[in-house]
DNA sequence: TTTT
DNA sequence: TTTT
């Protein structure tokens, strides 16, 4: 339960190769460094500006196990999460807070994109927290489960439709 | 699994008390009238304008349980969700559309508000989706539950087909 | 001014190249049809189910034109916007509601994709294919805004400096 | 213009009352003190855990004036904004990073609230960023203006700080 | 430091 | 139909 909301939604690209660890009991942990940039033209001197805002994004469970298989560098995601601040002490005892974004829900956009050719398919493993009507539906599996919240044991099967996107105009209702 | 985000954030005043009616199976089914309003000076007559939005949103399960037990005419609210326009025929037999928000989150904003006074308490219930980082490190019950994923055992029972956002004619655009 | 919030957020693809049409003023008025789509695994048939959602998006201004010229059907866009409802008498004197989401702000997401090989969408405007690093070398520059809101008189400027989002390592602080 | 999205959004309580300054040339700047909390029941012990988030909210040029004005310690609101982390080097020398939500918008919800009772008004200075629409269609001067974006002249400046993050592997709390 |  |  929450008092408040806390919440944050970046679409960025990947500086770097997910880092990957596990706890003890084998939750992995990911690590993602997500820039953001923005540019705009100096009213002043004309001149292009530009700035880039990193992010660091961890993902937990399952999340994370995706994030490390299919995000390389360079991929453009999208990023739901909260922000949470640590306080920490470092190695010479001065105090310092760090904040990251604990990502809830993630997707891969674009083609598989990032320098090394990234992972392969991609394309079917987006997705979103499931929303109501649908679940009720019988059962809301989704094979896929990108999402921190609607794991369950039985992992999201990266398989997939793949037939992302593919669309007829007769689909469209207007 | 979702191709895409599909997402809404609503902060608005409820113009009505919660429609709740129920499945064959049990599931509460929430509807709200939920107003967002916007306002702004002409800049020719110089005179003061005003629109206001109404918003229907359904609710599932849990949550709508909640809706219908705290929320009230007049009230304040956030609501979290995601687009979902269904087709039908009217009685006349002409095809229409109807687009509501699906509620996957909500919470009760400021105090009680409302016209009559409101639902006391309430606030014991707000939540937020659960982030990741406590979740997955064994916690994460989170008593309240306002959110339509995170539920586990009981469950708004995910079968309830067809029947959720099935309309009758009279639950037609407000 | 409002009382409210009144938010949506869109990632999705085009199912058709945008419509643009212009008011007597000149204003540029771009329809979108975007579809986000999700699907499961159904509990009991174990069947794969889909759902595709369908939202026409509306542009007015500097915003519509850069639609008209760069978005494609099939591409993939992040639309931010509200939604509007409004009622309508069909020709054969019928009532009927549509609801749109009116955008504020847009991106172009990944590759041109679409269908038909998605047109080259126009030099400096494939922006956000995240090619890793390699995205700095062209992509992205739009020198301009493509937010309903920062838009002066000077028009976007679809020309511009291109050096938008490249990073090397050394860049990321963690 | 932006290669991205970096969006956050909060409802929280203020710790504090705002605190404004002025720049050299004018511009107010209020920094806010949001807290968002959730809660939750531990599995294990089944004792009541909480946790509360306190993020630093700032605020430029008009929006820093309304929020000194009438936001108070206590106060419910709803903050739309940016990420933005700074280095800077505090008084022993050591380099620090200071990650702040930078406002685009802010609405004040509920009543006054507020231990104190809060300033009444309020009320009329809520306001969302403005919609396409309107705003094309010669109108949209709206009174209020709460959002950082509608600004023109002046502009809050909060000068492009350029010194985005660069962490050192110590500072990492993990 | 808030709020429930 | 709400709210300010």
């Amino acid at each position: 339960m929450a008092r408040g909301i806390n919440k944050v939604i970046l679409v960025g690209n990947l500086g770097n190769d997910p880092e990957v660890r596990y706890t003890g009991s084998g939750t992995a942990i990911a690590t993602l460094s997500v820039a953001t940039s923005e540019s705009w033209t100096d009213k002043q001197s004309g001149e292009r500006q530009e700035r880039t805002e990193w992010h660091r994004v961890k993902m937990f469970g399952k999340l994370a196990e995706i994030a490390g298989e299919y995000l390389k560098k360079g991929r453009q995601v999208y990023i739901e999460g909260s922000l949470r601040t640590e306080k920490y002490t470092d190695k010479s005892g001065v105090e310092k807070y760090s904040t990251d974004i604990v990502a809830s829900d993630m997707q891969m956009l674009g083609g598989p994109g990032g320098g090394e050719g990234g992972g392969s398919g991609g394309g079917g493993f987006q997705r979103e927290r499931p929303q109501g009507g649908q679940r009720q539906q019988g059962g809301g599996n989704y094979g896929g489960g990108y999402d921190n919240q609607a794991r369950g044991g039985s992992a999201p099967s990266p398989s997939a439709p793949a037939n992302t996107g593919g669309f007829e105009d007769d689909d469209i209702p207007f």
